[in-house]
DNA sequence: GCTCATGTGTATATAGTAGTACACAGTACC
DNA sequence: GGTACTGTGTACTACTATATACACATGAGC
């Protein structure tokens, strides 16, 4: 007998609505179908949807992203989490990649992609 | 009615030695007064020591990096979790971090810390 | 040899995570 | 106008996280 605090629920809202555009073409992104595909209840994915319910496992969101077409990342972070394999990334070496982190917290995107196409063309 | 799978134990291990590397020369350094100071029981304390139990929250952990003069994100990488101010950071802008931790992920220490620095010198 | 601190065993509590099972009322369609 | 599918309400479950409370035997120091 619990109540889930019900404040803005971006995570249920987006789902809701992505799956409902999508639902204009394929019929079979209904509740149920969507739901069965993805491996959860139908009333599950309504309460997730409406927020009654917190946002699903990880691998449920990483289905739900392929499913619509989603970065998994940014469905995971709508969910509050993240995604296992980077939490990994920083466990490794936690000293080198938290002050990386910390450093990059507040760098403007272009500086920071800058970082990543250096690192991509392998100067280093 | 449950028993915690006793592998390894990287955590406890390593704060049993630090604690009791620091009891040689300060008789504070016992499990009582330490699990006092930091917030917990005793006997909760020993059974993290001996991993008979998993290791305890951010939290509690994060004082007993202060208590040991440890790195917190060390312990925390020790004890299986990530900082949730690190966390945090990669929520905010989750594909532009996904991207970068992925494509740094097997760089050599040098590399990365070359690019600590640069962000460091305010090189964007 | 008494006191007091020490480490640990046993039992237990509470919240959160991650769902399932099933029934029920509305709607679509043919 | 019956069939079949839809979204959702209600009730329940199992497991994990994060501990507390207390008792007990041991050992060290005065």
């Amino acid at each position: 007998m619990y109540y889930y605090i019900h404040m803005s629920n971006p995570f249920g809202t987006y789902i809701r609505t992505q799956r409902e555009a999508r639902r204009q073409n394929d019929s079979s992104f209904s509740v149920r179908q969507l739901a069965t595909r993805i491996g959860v209840e139908p009333s599950y994915l309504s309460k997730v949807e409406r927020g009654e319910t917190p946002p699903p496992s990880e691998e449920k969101i990483r289905r739900l992203a392929n499913e619509l077409n989603d970065d998994p990342d940014v469905l995971l972070a709508m969910a509050g989490k993240v995604s296992t394999d980077l939490q990994d990334v920083i466990r490794r070496r936690p000293a080198l990649f938290a002050s990386l982190l910390r450093d990059l917290k507040d760098a403007p995107e272009h500086a920071v992609l800058r970082l990543v196409r250096e690192v991509r063309d392998g100067e280093w």
